[in-house]
DNA sequence: CCCAATCTACGAAAGCCGTCGTAGACATCT
DNA sequence: AGATGTCTACGACGGCTTTCGTAGATTGGG
């Protein structure tokens, strides 16, 4: 597993939309990507290759138009970037990150709840 | 108010050291940073120069040594990168940002006490 | 068979950031 | 006054990323 760096903005862009769309081409990715995010075709393309080069996806060759599947895994790199914030603005605390972002009440009652119930397994676990 | 793009991480660096000592020199900034981040003297003037420039600190010329005072508020620049992380890997949504971080398990008993007492608050506050 | 569309590959330009060397101003001490 | 040290200011270089133009290959239609 290349632990890279971590994705640029861009990069993650892509990744986004290949997790949401699965394996895609090229031209799939660059129509997917939203209007802001969006360049050039051609931007879009050396930026899966080089994605492809790092190992952020993986590349068939067998067709005309190659088909991307992203490689990382969508939890582990999200995982990656709260670590990688927390250390940089939350002294390395995920609980204080986790606060603040609880702060700016952006969550429904489900959503509330869901997270109640994760705070409920974790307490479980440490029971047992 | 400048509403800034986003701090770099080397400005970050340099903000959480204001946040955390408060208004300081070049050289004390230089000093308190940690090793991993610290560079040459004139590399830490010239960032803090840039930021200043950019409304991130303000600057007190009024001494020699000028006395730099973080200008944004730690908080607010922290649910700004959180709103940053959450629209670039978790669809906007603060909710799957939470419950992801919380996944990982790096909280104590006291501090899952904490986050629950401050979903308890939301929930309140949603009834009145 | 030829034309148009579409694809990949390549390279180059531009931008941004971090890094530092150096210069000049100022203070201090002897 | 001179030597020394510290400060700010400025400019430049290097690295990395983004962006795109262009060329060459391939496909499909008329």
């Amino acid at each position: 597993m290349p632990e890279c760096p971590l994705p640029t903005d861009a990069h993650l862009a892509i990744l986004s939309v290949l997790w949401r769309i699965g394996p895609a081409t090229v031209r799939d990715v660059h129509q997917a990507l939203p209007d802001e995010d969006r360049r050039g075709y051609t931007t879009t393309l050396k930026l899966m290759q080089i994605m492809a080069e790092r190992g952020l996806v993986r590349r068939d060759e067998s067709q005309r138009s190659h088909v991307y599947t992203a490689q990382a895994d969508e939890a582990e790199m999200q995982s990656a970037l709260l670590d990688d914030l927390a250390d940089k603005a939350f002294s390395g605390s995920a609980a204080k990150l986790v606060m603040r972002a609880l702060a700016r009440r952006p969550a429904s009652r489900e959503e509330l709840d869901s997270i109640r119930r994760m705070l409920d397994e974790i307490d479980g676990e440490g029971e047992a």
